[in-house]
DNA sequence: ACCTGAACACCGTTCAAGT
DNA sequence: ACCTGAACACCGTTCAAGT
């Protein structure tokens, strides 16, 4: 499939270095042959994007679903969330690309889609008493840029972390200080 | 200035639009003159992005001296990383592109000395009280963890705020909501 | 010291033509 | 339906040559 081999080549040489050419030449096919497949190189981004944000909601949803209560259910998506990005960081990068949003408008209502699942686990610490009463909007906003700024750190390598060890015992501590101790 | 163009193309046409031939012709010369002064086009983003490193050490500097207390001046800071994300985005997304630190290990300094800027002002909390004892450092990642998910949301768009007031009154919260209450 | 123009190897995209 | 090869307009980088 194509779209599996341009994850792996935005893996291999990041975002930037990315090209279609190269990517037709790895599948064995010349220059133009991705065209019938995808209007263009920002169609097959955003199908990407379009996984991401899929793989990244089972993720999160199952990973809150193991609860117990909400605040567990919320440290949960959290870490979540976090582990997706350094697993499938080429994924990450594609989908809060600046500019997708403009060119695939689609995409945002599959953000947007996400973000209400967030909300929910919010509305959810609110009712239980977990978290104060407030704009369940602005709570669920900082809550994403929470998890999203420990996943934009982790897989940037700019956390100065050695060892995976290290940086995974990080995350994990970074969720719970956040979320944990509400 | 030639590294001034550079920040206003990029400003422009987002940093994958950015060329160097483009900026060679808004500058008057030829494709060619803009070797004289830089190696190479990764050099030009280098010296932006250790420009912008300046530009963020000095305004969360000012902002912390504004106190008055250890968590104000932990929040001013804060807030002050957010809003510089705000007022230069073109900065920060070459200060954190990834890839950079590998081209110019020189560009790692200077950004572990911004961190030490801000683990100094997570440690003025501990004495006072206002966070608890623990690693400094990890506390530290974390707060900056905070700030840049929070500039990170704000300058690509993803925070569904609808006016520049909306926005700049979630940034105030998102901080006030994660350093002033700590 | 600084700039230019030609040159090379790349890239995204299109399109007529093939099966 | 799917692929190809040539073509066009771009790009980063180099280099001999100019002032």
């Amino acid at each position: 499939m194509l779209r599996e081999a341009a994850v792996a080549l935005i893996e291999e040489k990041g975002r930037a270095g990315f090209t279609l050419r190269e990517l037709a030449r790895r599948a064995g096919v010349s220059h133009a042959a991705p065209y019938r497949h995808f209007e263009d190189r920002d169609e097959l981004l955003a199908c990407v994007a379009e996984e991401g944000f899929g793989m990244l909601g089972e993720r999160v949803t199952a990973a809150a679903a193991l609860g117990p209560g909400p605040r567990d259910a919320l440290s949960n998506a959290g870490l979540a969330y976090v582990e997706f990005a350094v697993e499938h960081p080429a994924h990450l990068r594609v989908m809060f690309d600046p500019g997708l949003y403009r060119i695939r408008p689609s995409l945002m209502a599959i953000a947007e889609h996400s973000f209400d699942r967030l909300q929910s686990l919010i509305v959810a610490c609110q009712r239980s008493g977990d978290l104060p009463e407030g704009s369940a909007r602005d709570q669920t906003r900082v809550a994403w840029a929470l998890m999203h700024g420990v996943a934009e750190l982790s897989i940037s390598g700019s956390l100065a972390l050695p060892t995976p060890a290290d940086q995974q015992r990080f995350r994990a501590y970074a969720l719970r200080a956040l979320f944990g101790e509400l």
